[in-house]
DNA sequence: ATCCTCATGTAACACGTTACATGATTAC
DNA sequence: GTAATCATGTAACGTGTTACATGAGGAT
């Protein structure tokens, strides 16, 4: 079955800054600052990895960076999208087909191992846990309270999702520890 | 400042298969097997990962291989784990720290720069989302409702964390779903 | 004065996935 | 009997992280 080496799509990082860039025109380095305070909560993407991303984009002629000379500042690019990568970017978007979401926690690597954690070390675990999880959710609360400006709608949906998994995340870290607290076992 | 080059610890990865390994010997391919079973709801190890896993741990002297011949099926090596193994896995396990979770979603991407999303393709795809999340948590409550065997009560408490954020993300879906089919626009 | 952080960027490397390879069973 | 799957494993590649480099500005 020869199946025709279908022309690999770039992945969903690649559109994820090409659709910041459909903001506006920056630089990688800017573009990786709003990445942070927006996308990271669910697709982080590193600095050096922008960079990547915007020569890929302007290899297939999606966006066109422009040299900036700055006071007082190194020289910047500034990219900025072109009519093909806005119209690339809607058939991204429109394609409802997406990876399978992941998901990868340290934390229950050691959970799941329990049984060998010394009692306290677990207990302490749960309860950091819990609270890097409560300042999390209330983040997100103080986010989700104030108005957003308009067209954040959407970003709104995403940090919903965020607030409620996070509560159920803390209502587990509550009750576990109540139940690891019960147990009197003696794993020294 | 110089920093003693701190000799780097391995990564959570290669634990996560020396814990495996505490559970009796293994070969790679049967590692690989249970790891996709139990760990991989919260931490994925890909197939070519454990091999080169097992060979990271017999230079550290934490598990010693053994050819095995067998009849019908290729050779095979079985690992099994040493008592130095043993003890560098507790204590791993006694180290309260861990790396912060991650969680990866392209599906929020989209939904992210949902603006520019047909609003047909979005509802669709919030569909999809709650068809596959709900089918992820009847997963789980069939196996918590089973009786788990004795010692695998914390693997229990780790398929409880993830029932309640399926659960989250479930009504999450449901109410969005809602929100969407409420709005009338007409983003063709 | 010295130190730290910011804004800009590059380079090296580690982690993780996908594709490939192969012979024996099992399924249809 | 042909095809798919399983059990074993390797090789190649792509993704993502961390460390490095540098000059200006701000902090103490």
């Amino acid at each position: 079955m020869i199946a025709d080496k279908v022309s690999d799509r770039p992945p969903t990082t690649t559109f994820a800054v090409l659709g910041l860039l459909s903001w506006g025109p920056r630089s990688p380095y800017g573009l990786w600052q709003i990445a942070e305070q927006s996308l990271a909560h669910f697709w982080t993407i590193s600095k050096s990895q922008v960079y990547g991303e915007v020569a890929r984009l302007e290899e297939l002629g999606y966006v066109e960076g422009e040299e900036v000379a700055q006071d007082g500042l190194p020289d910047k690019t500034v990219f900025r999208i072109t009519e093909a990568g806005e119209s690339a970017l809607d058939v991204w978007l429109a394609d409802p087909s997406h990876e399978p979401d992941r998901f990868r926690s340290g934390f229950l690597v050691k959970v799941f191992f329990g049984h060998r954690v010394p009692h306290q070390t677990l207990l302490q675990m749960v309860q950091t846990y819990e609270e890097e999880t409560r300042r999390g959710v209330e983040a997100l609360r103080t986010v989700l309270d104030m108005d957003l400006p308009p067209g954040f709608e959407y970003a709104r949906l995403t940090a919903q999702l965020g607030k409620r998994v996070g509560e159920a995340a803390l209502g587990w870290a509550v009750d576990t520890l109540k139940e690891l607290e019960g147990a009197k076992e003696r794993t020294p």
